[in-house]
RNA sequence: GGCGACGUGGCGGAGUGGUUACGCAGCGGCCUGCAAAGCCGUUUACCCGGGUUCGAGUCCCGGCGUCGCCUCCA
C-alpha cells in the first residue's frame, strides 16, 4: 500500500491520507442540484472521485463513496413552476436522468447517493444542535447560522469575515431578519408559491443548501471522514458553511482533506448553467462515446482547469484509439511482457502524487509502445497488469472492444473481400483498390497483414 | 480591490535545480503492390525583466497576461 499524497484545499498544502482505521476510506462529494440535466462540468467531480476511489481500492483501501443529489432547492422551484410541474415530480425526473446520463460513463454508481428531502430529520437535528450552541438563531421562521459567533470561518477559502456578503435568503421582501449580512441559511421558512415543505421545530419549511451535506455527510460517514471533494466553485461559500456548521455544531472537523477539481471551460468561460454556455453530458457521450470522454477527462490533471470542445473530444478519441490498436495484438490471458513492471509501478507511483492521471497516463503510454515494439519483434505480449492501469483510469473496456466484428462482417463485405483478394491475386491492383473502397463505404477497413487481410469496422 | 491558481514545443498536457515526458497533428524513413496499423527519426519548448547558483522552465523579486471564487454554480 502506497503512502498517498493528496492536495488539501484548507491547508493548502499536499497531505498524506491517513484514514480514521487503516484501510477505510470515506469519500463525500457534493453532486448536482437537478433541475435540468446534467452538463460535462457536472460530471467532472463525478469522474474524478469514482476513479480516486478505484485508485484506493487498488492500493487496498476499502472506499465508501457518497455523491449527494441536492432535490429541494429555489431553482427547482423555478423550473418546476416554469414547465408547470410540482417540484417534487422534476426532481425526481431529474434525478433519474442525471443517473442514466452519469451510468453511460461506464463508472458504476457511488455507493450511496442521499437526497436532501430523505435527510430532513438528520439535518433538523443538526440545526437543532447548533441553535443549542449558540451559533444559530430563529428569525422569523428561518434559522440563521451566526457567522460571527464561530471564529474558524473563512479558514477555507482564506478570506477575512468583512469582505462577504452572502445572499443566501437574504429575501428582499422581509428585510432585516439577519442579525449580520454574512448569516445564511439552515432552514429557510415555506414561502407562498412553493409546492413542499417539512416539519420543523420552527415551522414548515425545508433545507437551506449547505447544512444538507453537513447533515448526510456526518450521518453516512460519521465526523472526521476522509476526503471532502466537490468543484472548485464550492470552496466558498458552500464548503466554507459546510466546516463552519459542523465544526460549531459538534466540535469536530467534518472531514480530514478537501479535495477540489477545477472547472470545465467552454467558450473561454466556466461552463455552467447561471452562463448558460453548457453542453449536457448525454451529447457529448453520444458525440464521442464514454471511452473518449473519460480519457479526455484524465488527460488533465484534476486540480486544473480543462478546455472543452469537440477537437479536445476527438483529439481523445484518436489516443484511445492507440490502445484500442494495441489490444488487439495482446494476449488477453497472458502476462505482462518482462521488464514492463516498472511502467506499473511508475503508473501508481503517479498517481498517489496527488492522483496526477496525466503523468500516470504517458506512463500507460510508456506500456503501450514498449509493447508494440515487443510485439513487432514477434512476440505475442500479454495484458497483463494493463488491465489494472486501464481499469484505474476507468478505460478497460478498451481491451474487451478490440474493434472486430461481433458475429463477423456481412455476407455482402465478405464476398467484396474475397473479390478484392482475387484481384490482387491477379495483379489487378486497381481493383483491389476499388473494392476496398467499396469495403469503407460499407464501413469495412482492410488491413493487410502476414496473416492475410483484416477486417474492421470504420472508427 | 481581496483570496486562490495558472502562463511549457503547431495543439493538448506532465515535470525534477543539471539527461527523450506523454498524447494529437505535420514532415522524412522502415514495412506494404499501394495503403492502414506499428516502429524509427524529426521540427532553436518552457510569458517578460532582474537575482541566487558552477548550472533554472524548475528557487527568489518585480512586471505583463489569463482563469476561478468573493451572488446561485461541479
Amino acid at each position: 500500500m502506497r503512502d498517498i499524497r493528496l492536495h488539501d484545499t484548507l491547508s493548502g498544502e499536499l497531505r498524506t491520507l491517513e484514514p480514521r482505521q487503516p484501510g477505510r476510506v470515506g469519500i463525500y462529494a457534493c453532486g448536482p442540484t437537478v433541475y435540468e440535466r446534467v452538463h460535462v462540468g457536472n460530471a467532472r467531480p463525478f469522474v474524478v472521485f469514482s476513479l480516486l476511489k478505484r485508485f484506493l481500492e487498488h492500493e487496498g483501501h476499502d472506499v465508501l463513496f457518497v455523491e449527494n443529489v441536492t432535490d429541494v432547492n429555489d431553482k427547482i422551484y423555478a423550473a418546476a413552476l416554469a414547465a408547470g410541474v410540482p417540484s417534487a415530480d422534476l426532481a425526481r425526473q431529474m434525478t433519474a436522468a442525471f443517473v442514466a446520463d452519469t451510468d453511460r460513463l461506464g463508472l458504476g454508481r457511488p455507493d450511496v447517493e442521499p437526497l436532501a428531502t430523505e435527510s430532513v430529520p438528520e439535518i433538523v437535528g443538526l440545526i437543532l444542535a447548533l441553535v443549542d450552541r449558540g451559533h444559530a438563531y430563529e428569525a422569523g421562521g428561518d434559522v440563521y447560522f451566526r457567522v460571527r459567533s464561530h471564529p474558524g470561518y473563512g479558514k477555507l477559502s482564506n478570506r477575512p469575515l468583512d469582505d462577504m456578503v452572502q445572499g443566501e435568503d437574504d429575501d428582499p421582501a422581509r428585510p432585516g431578519l439577519k442579525e449580520s449580512p454574512q448569516d445564511f441559511a439552515l432552514w429557510k421558512a415555506h414561502k407562498e408559491g412553493e409546492d413542499t415543505a417539512w416539519p420543523s421545530p420552527w415551522g414548515e419549511g425545508r433545507p437551506g443548501w449547505h447544512i444538507e451535506c453537513s447533515a448526510m455527510a456526518e450521518h453516512i460517514l460519521g465526523l472526521d471522514f476522509e476526503i471532502h471533494g466537490g468543484g472548485s466553485d464550492l470552496v466558498f461559500p458552500h464548503h466554507e458553511n459546510e466546516i463552519a456548521q459542523t465544526e460549531a455544531g459538534r466540535g469536530a472537523p467534518l472531514a480530514r482533506l478537501w479535495m477540489h477539481n477545477g472547472m470545465i471551460r467552454f467558450e473561454d468561460e466556466k461552463m455552467s448553467k447561471s452562463l448558460g454556455n453548457i453542453r449536457s453530458l448525454a451529447g457529448a457521450l453520444d458525440q464521442s462515446g464514454r471511452d473518449a470522454l473519460v480519457m479526455y477527462m484524465v488527460s488533465g490533471h484534476y486540480r486544473q482547469p480543462i478546455a472543452f470542445s469537440p477537437e479536445a473530444l476527438e483529439e481523445a478519441r484518436r489516443s484511445v484509439g492507440r490502445i484500442e490498436e494495441l489490444s488487439r495484438r495482446l494476449d488477453p490471458e497472458g502476462p505482462e511482457p518482462q521488464g514492463l513492471d516498472t511502467y506499473v509501478d511508475r503508473f501508481f507511483d503517479a498517481l498517489a502524487d496527488d492522483f496526477n492521471t496525466p503523468a500516470a497516463r504517458a506512463v500507460l503510454f510508456d506500456w503501450v509502445g514498449e509493447a508494440n515494439r515487443r510485439a513487432d519483434a514477434g512476440e505475442r505480449p500479454g495484458v497483463g497488469r494493463l488491465r489494472d492501469m486501464l481499469w484505474t483510469l476507468g478505460l478497460e473496456a478498451l481491451l474487451d472492444r478490440p474493434g472486430t466484428a461481433q458475429g463477423g462482417p456481412p455476407p455482402q463485405v465478405e464476398r467484396l473481400l474475397v473479390a478484392r483478394e482475387r484481384a490482387r491475386a491477379d495483379g489487378d491492383f486497381a481493383e483491389a483498390d476499388l473494392r476496398r473502397e467499396d469495403l469503407r463505404t460499407l464501413g469495412w477497413e482492410v488491413r493487410d497483414t502476414p496473416q492475410g487481410p483484416q477486417l474492421l469496422p470504420v472508427r
